[in-house]
DNA sequence: TATGAATGAGGTTTCATTCAT
DNA sequence: TATGAATGAAACCTCATTCAT
């Protein structure tokens, strides 16, 4: 109803050089340590969210558990982020940013493309299959069509920037010979597609029927590649 | 803001026995029609109620707005549905069982595999991928966590049979020598999983990148089948 | 999940003569039997009420209860009370009046005046303490503050001609020196209370403690008439 | 029609640490305001409550103004009771409690048995006949078979009390000679009668006939103890 | 900066009453 | 006359957001 624009919502970068200094006298480190607190608070409120998020999606989150659950008062919450909206288009951000990041570390690329794809695909299982990242996936195709921006920024950093990795390397395995089915690379989809159904096995289904997604990874990559020798 | 019928919502099933009693010539008093109406306004709450959910998810839809949109009075949802929840299962199994249905009163299994699968995905193609069908399966996807009851419906229904149909297609593939990966009928899932990608991509990113999913497709069954001759 | 009518609520008895009567020409009695048919619903509905109201009270009582009880339509109870308030003021004028009537048919006052209240006490007991009707007392006792005109008819038809009769049979006794306190007369809300108490005991702590009501009404008779000899 | 605080509400035991920090001098900080002003919100509910449940009855009475008569939002209601009905068990507990407490700080039993009584109806004229508490023990009345904790407890802490009371009192009475009848100790509930059914008049019928419950009562112990001298 | 009590809009659900059949 | 599907006002309760401390 009243409508107070809040400025408490500024990132932790803002927060950063937002310190106001002490109080005269004696503050030998508080000020870092102030940041610290701070940091390791609003670290706390992302953890939470994401739990809370993932757990029930958007709509039936409550801030009160978030808070209870990062151990911060309900408040506490609107210091870090504008309203509930924002935190989550911010969490997703927060979450999946180191990641893209980690993959643009690209490993060497050495050896040939399926052992590339191999371990590629070995890491993806480890990190995300079966993990809370790949709740996460979830999370993004369940509130995706509610949160434009949300949808755009994954599309943007994650789906636009894997698919064009892939097609990278199916072009390269392409023309190494290693991929016979030279239309692949048109739609890299193909590729991941399993890597994703599993995401969502995990989810929806392992209780009903468990998946060995490494075994499925491992099937789908001869038919694409080729019978394996050895792993 | 009151009365907008909406008949369009039923199913071909109600339909068929909400008619008046159709032969021509007699049509003296509107016998049925009781029945028929609240057959009508059912449907028309189930139709409703889908459009909602599918586009604000579970928590967020709500009644009011189903009630507005399927033209009747809020009160009136709970002469058909216990609450919100039992609403929400049973949407799923009244949409999900005609389909099925449908599925099986399979066509006669003629030609060879690959025909088969292709009239399938065409069939797939036309009736779930950017349809509101195909949105419902995200739907699924979003809210199953937070309901095994519809989770537990569908995989019965639809996914375990689903896996089975298609392990059996494989199965025959390889037996008629079309099929040469033999591992392929241990995840019928890879045969399936660029269709569900095509699925969830239809929903979320058509708009940044719109997908060609027959093409997909075809060079998808041609990976497993190896090249094709004609379309 | 559908609604169906359940009709079968209707006692066998109201069912015999629901007979509707033949097409038109021959109507010999119907008149009579439709008079008597309206006069068995609204009976059923009176019924059926008395039995909600004291079991919930007023405001908690759903008219819906009322109409499966009496097995009729919910709408039929429209058709005899113009809406709930009213059905509850009529209702309790409906119970009491013949309660009334009966007080009113007086058997002639012989025997000594402890007779007399000690057989008036003993129908009470028959037929108030414990059963429906001292319930309806508790419902007056709880409501009559929300229905003024409830608690004028019951103050004006029950209770002021009950006082006024305990007035008389007190001042008798005093005249024949049964009774020897003098100023009993001017609160005959004496004679009575441990009655009245009775009646609320049973209703809530009969189950915490049982109150053998009979003997002490009894007690209650000695204390006003000195001991007595026989029962 | 906002904000009318009511804190005449508070049991003084409430009250008492309500209070600021009472030590003189030291008055910086508002140090305990925060927690007086959560006590005094309550205690507004409390009073707020219990007015309406006497006025409406339970069912009948809103939340919305038990709200507006305690000045705060219907929110806040539920920050101090779980739901309407713990409310209303947690109400008939909190305005009874203090009435047991000082049941039980005895005052030292001298003088007549008879005394004895006057004095403690004496003190029920004044504080329970035709006061907010006589119309609790009718609201508990008409309640209570739809809360049976709440009858459990009456009977628990008033009824069976107070019955045990009266008993030793008449048994006192007995062996003093004051009391003939010796079957009145096997019915208490016979010395209470009266008083009760004053509490029940009051409420139903005062503007019908005013009933002077104080004469009555002493009426009631003449017929007890016989005539006596004094008032 | 952090808190959490307080708010009140808004959601789900109930139910007295109406009215077409 | 009787029905019961439909209505929609109104009740209970939740929870994002604010703000005094």
């Amino acid at each position: 109803m009243t409508k107070k624009p809040t400025k408490a919502a500024m990132s932790s970068a803002d927060r950063a050089n937002a310190k106001h200094d002490a109080p005269p006298g004696n503050d030998a480190a508080p000020a870092s340590s102030r940041a610290a607190r701070a940091a390791e608070r609003r670290a706390a409120i992302v953890e939470a969210a994401m739990e809370e998020f993932i757990a029930r999606g958007f709509a039936a989150t409550r801030l009160d558990d978030i808070a209870k659950r990062a151990g911060v008062a309900k408040g506490t919450i609107y210091l870090h982020f504008k309203d509930k909206e924002s935190m989550f288009e911010e969490l997703v951000r927060i979450v999946i940013v180191p990641v893209v990041a980690k993959l643009n570390a690209l490993p060497p690329p050495t050896g040939t493309v399926r052992e590339l794809i191999e371990t590629f695909a070995g890491n993806f299982l480890k990190e995300v299959i079966g993990t809370r990242r790949g709740d996460l996936v979830r999370l993004i195709v369940a509130e995706g069509p509610r949160f434009p921006s949300v949808a755009d920024f994954y599309y943007r950093e994650v789906v636009s920037r894997g698919i064009a990795g892939m097609r990278g390397l199916i072009e390269l395995g392409i023309a190494r010979g290693e991929i016979r089915e030279k239309n692949l690379a048109r739609y890299p989809q193909i590729l991941v597609a399993p890597a994703m159904i599993a995401v969502i096995w995990q989810s929806l289904f392992a209780r009903h029927a468990p998946l060995d997604a490494q075994e499925m990874l491992r099937v789908h990559l001869d038919l694409i590649f080729g019978e394996r020798r050895t792993t």
